[in-house]
DNA sequence: TTGTAGGCGTTATCAC
DNA sequence: GTGATAACGCCTACAA
């Protein structure tokens, strides 16, 4: 039963089981018979009696207690959340890869925070320091390209905030990094474009200051070397991973005094506006033009032809993201954080945008 | 100066300005010689003699105060949080809506956590309810299809949390739906199409069960009457909203002993699919076929030809529902929360895919 | 293994 | 208009 002492009279209420407000562990408590501090022994795991245990348990069931989670997050100094900055927010590789984070969450009591912040604004540390300050998370994960700036990591550990940073290379020590290896991708897809007896490769580049685009261009130069082709300089078109840059750079290389037979462009969007510059001069794909991207994004599998293209494992790095950043909330039984890898591959997808060479 | 008498020895000490801690209210308030609550009523622009809130605001300024949002929302019993429920995590058009909701709140200290659900799960209210009753959200945000369930509305309601629910059409009382007028937009396509001289014009539908499908094709089937068109079946096929399902719906439709010389699809995704098997099929675009979407996602611009369709403004309403739900948070001076209207406009975006039927 | 006392940083209540 | 004091629900430190 639960009782109150009122301070001023000294005399003893029943309180009639309280209905608006939910149960709290001093409820829990009494039902069970224990102490406040065994109630949250158990809510945060740790050692007890077993039987202790089972009788706490009940009481949080019957009652249908659920811990508060703003009182703990008080208490602890620390927010139940991840933050995740994104740079565009428009951008779908940055939606994909929240959808990895939030399935990997989607069990526990941890939610997401998305923050998008433009990496050229003036007060983007600060900007982040505020929102860190406020949030207090259990983490913070950066997505390219502001995962590529050194000074927000070195912010997080001033601020003792766990963080990884996202890219197409290791950007930070293995237990703050997640990434893709963009370079050997590359590297692979020229090897099959060759192999199907391409000799003239066109390159869209992505933006400049962008880590994921300078290693798809080594990686597309070392492939180039490597199977013994010229570097022709005249094959390589500037892009900024937009729609529209893709269409520009289509055109240049299109209109090349001895045109590529087959175009790799560095992200999906600007392989999509290859696509459109190639259908624009009214030529027949793949057939004339081989054309493939990079991304395996939601435009890859819609275009015509469908788009030849590296799948990018976005989702599958966010969800390592948090596996990472909080392994004693999300790992199953057994998972050792220790265990987890730090890189993922990118790998082909064959679809209809890339034939062999015709003779 | 800052001090504390330690419990055991009854000793004061002169704490030095303690580094590590970030500077609380009760700094605040020594600093400006006022109350904890009276620098609370700053923090919460109560009313307050002008001589006073100078004095805390200039405490504020010195000491860099950022008030606990942690404690506020223990002490408030509200998370500054909105929450946004999601189906589908992985369309362009939540993703859209979240950008939107990200925009109205990125100056305010409220967060945003998503939360996909699966309309079809067995325990969809239970989860629903745990969600809310961890978080404790300022508001809810229902995206379509759950927005189309009343007993969530209900469930909201009960626990006491202010939510809006998004659609095609308006599913609740004002205050708490936000919405887009897709039939008007979808007949006043068809009266394009009419105009362009088109007369057998096949319909995509959406997913049974979705009221944007519904509202869509009774806009069509309006529209249709109202030109005294014949409201011929075989010129209506069922999708999904999937790629997929527009491709199988384009071969159906093109299949036909008198195929259609326009198509419109649902949305942007079977409209592309729709492309998809036009293109198959040899056809030239939109010479052959004309065909419209409906969202005006990602997609529509990069399809070849590039996509005329209905531009669906999904962030506007995530930007418009934030503002219903927490006015006194994100609006401007001057703005009002009566202003605010509840239904946008779904307006048609011209590009290539849509000319004049050939004679 | 379990319990007690005190604190986390804010707001609510109710005096003055 | 402003202030003292008690919540808010949980955790840490320390004691038993």
């Amino acid at each position: 039963m639960t009782e109150k002492r009122t301070e001023k009279t000294g005399t003893i209420v029943a309180l009639p089981r309280k209905t608006g407000s939910a149960p709290t562990i001093t409820d829990v408590a009494e039902l069970a018979g224990v102490s406040k501090k065994t109630v949250s022994r158990v809510i945060n795991r740790e050692a007890l009696k077993a039987s202790t245990r089972v009788k706490v348990e009940a009481a949080i069931e019957q009652l249908g207690f659920v811990p508060n989670v703003q009182a703990r997050a008080l208490a602890f100094r620390k927010n139940f959340v991840i933050v995740l900055f994104i740079h565009d927010s428009t951008s779908p590789m940055a939606m994909t890869f929240q959808r990895g984070v939030l399935s990997a969450i989607a069990d526990s009591e941890i939610a997401l925070a998305a923050r998008p912040l433009d990496r050229s604004a003036p007060h983007l540390l600060s900007d982040i320091e505020t929102f860190l300050t406020r949030q207090k998370p259990m983490g913070a994960i950066f997505l390219p390209p502001l995962s590529e700036r050194d000074d927000i990591g070195e912010l997080c550990q001033r601020m003792n905030i766990k963080y990884i940073r996202v890219g197409s290379a290791q950007l930070d020590m293995m237990s703050r990094s997640v990434w893709s290896n963009d370079r050997e991708a590359v590297m692979a897809v020229v090897r099959d474009m060759v192999a199907l007896g391409h000799r003239r490769i066109g390159f869209v580049r992505g933006p400049a200051g962008f880590r994921s685009a300078r290693e798809r261009e080594a990686g597309f130069r070392q492939a180039l070397q490597n199977a013994g082709l010229p570097m022709d300089e005249t094959l390589f078109a500037d892009g900024e991973y937009s729609f529209e840059s893709g269409v520009r750079a289509g055109k240049v290389l299109l209109t090349a005094p001895v045109p590529p037979t087959v175009i790799f462009a560095s992200n999906d969007s600007m392989a999509a506006g290859v696509t459109r510059a190639a259908h624009e001069r009214g030529l027949n794909l793949p057939g004339d033009l081989s054309i493939v991207g990079f991304d395996d994004g939601p435009v890859a599998m819609q275009l015509w032809p469908s788009l030849t293209t590296v799948h990018w494992p976005i989702a599958e790095m966010g969800a390592l993201s948090v596996r990472k950043l909080v392994p004693e909330m999300v790992l199953k039984s057994g998972e050792m954080a220790d265990d987890l890898p730090s890189m993922v591959e990118s790998t082909l997808i064959r679809r209809e945008s890339l034939s062999d060479a015709k003779t």
